[in-house]
DNA sequence: TTAGACATGTAAACTGTTACATGATTCC
DNA sequence: GGAATCATGTAACAGTTTACATGTCTAA
């Protein structure tokens, strides 16, 4: 069993579903397609980690339910109890920042931007879910714990990412400043604005 | 070409470097494994993106020092202008927690312990690497401005993600106090605790 | 003396993405 | 009329990891 295994059991955990919504639940937990899922069940259930039953809708194609057994609970404690895997991030923008500078320098603020917006539109979709989790399921008792404090988790790192791209726009600003005034500028207001870049990382 | 053949450009962009040199460099931006790093590199350089060079050496093996060509860089630039893709992270950890109190309450505690201090060892080491990083290479028109940003972006998120494990721990520590003193506390100590579990979220 | 850094490569296994396949319903 | 949602599946391909291979030097 692999890592997206049990994180389908993680879900299961608490909610039974299809295949379908298991794709969209997934995406906080372990992003994966229906195409890697759905063999991954049938594989599961052939192991007897989960059960499934078939549900006949009128509109909709007809959905298979999968629900966790024992034998799936105990494969997941078990896995749980396991020390984690180092986390792999692989984001684009970063190796585009990264070369930002050698390549294009125009079109750096523009990169960041589009970054800024996209950070803020997923923190707003969060916090429409946060505002939806009921006093009850804030609690470590409640089973919707977990995804409570992974909600959070996601926001206030989110934000902490925006701070930082505003701390980046700043010294592209400063240094555009630097750039246009040098022809004028006194040594002294060279100084101020070369302390004034330096302002955050003193925070 | 795929992302791991730019983000490798972007690494030799600043500085000609050999596979083994690549494969620690790529860590923070695109990590890889050198049996993937050393193919590639063969295949950029069949297609004229980067050239190298046999340098012997006496005690450590002989090694092949790579660098980006005029055609490695318009490539890189091309590319750069792209849109980047959605960021991926696959981290083995929010699953646990996830899924933790449906488990193993007890070594949730544990489980955060242990990510705080990662967490803080990688901010010690970035924090090292930080402080070697010259003033010249603080700005725009440095080479080195892309790394200096990154690894300040990389621990602001960490230590942003230490104060959410201390959050976490103490709803967990508070949810222990409301379990040992249910049975003497009366209903105005009892009030009290539930409003300073959500100290954070009024942040 | 044993682990780790230096250094490069290949092969097999596994994981993940894209494309192919089908089809009704609902909302703009 | 077209895109999105619901719903499940397979096949081919691309990307990544683990294991196999080899060999020296240095520091604990």
């Amino acid at each position: 069993m692999n890592t997206l295994g049990y994180a389908i059991l993680s879900v299961l955990g608490r909610n039974p579903c299809s295949g379908y919504q298991l794709a969209t639940h997934l995406e906080v937990l372990w992003p994966a397609k229906h195409s890697q899922i759905y063999p991954l069940l049938t594989k599961m259930e052939q192991n007897g980690l989960v059960v499934f039953e078939h549900v006949e809708q009128t509109g909709k194609p007809d959905k298979k339910i999968f629900s966790i057994t024992e034998k799936g609970k105990e494969a997941l404690g078990a896995w749980i109890a396991e020390k984690p895997a180092d986390s792999i991030l692989r984001d684009e923008f970063l190796i585009k920042i990264y070369s930002m500078w050698t390549a294009d320098e125009n079109h750096a603020t523009e990169l960041i931007h589009e970054r800024i917006a996209k950070l803020e539109h997923k923190v707003a979709l969060r916090d429409k879910k946060i505002a939806t989790v009921e006093d009850e399921h804030k609690h470590v008792s409640s089973k919707h714990f977990g995804r409570y404090v992974l909600l959070n988790r996601s926001n206030l790192l989110d934000k902490e990412e925006i701070s930082w791209c505003q701390w980046v726009l700043k010294l592209l600003e400063n240094s555009n400043v630097i750039r246009f005034s040098l022809g004028i500028a006194s040594a002294v207001t060279f100084n101020k604005i070369i302390q004034s870049i330096s302002f955050f990382s003193e925070i």
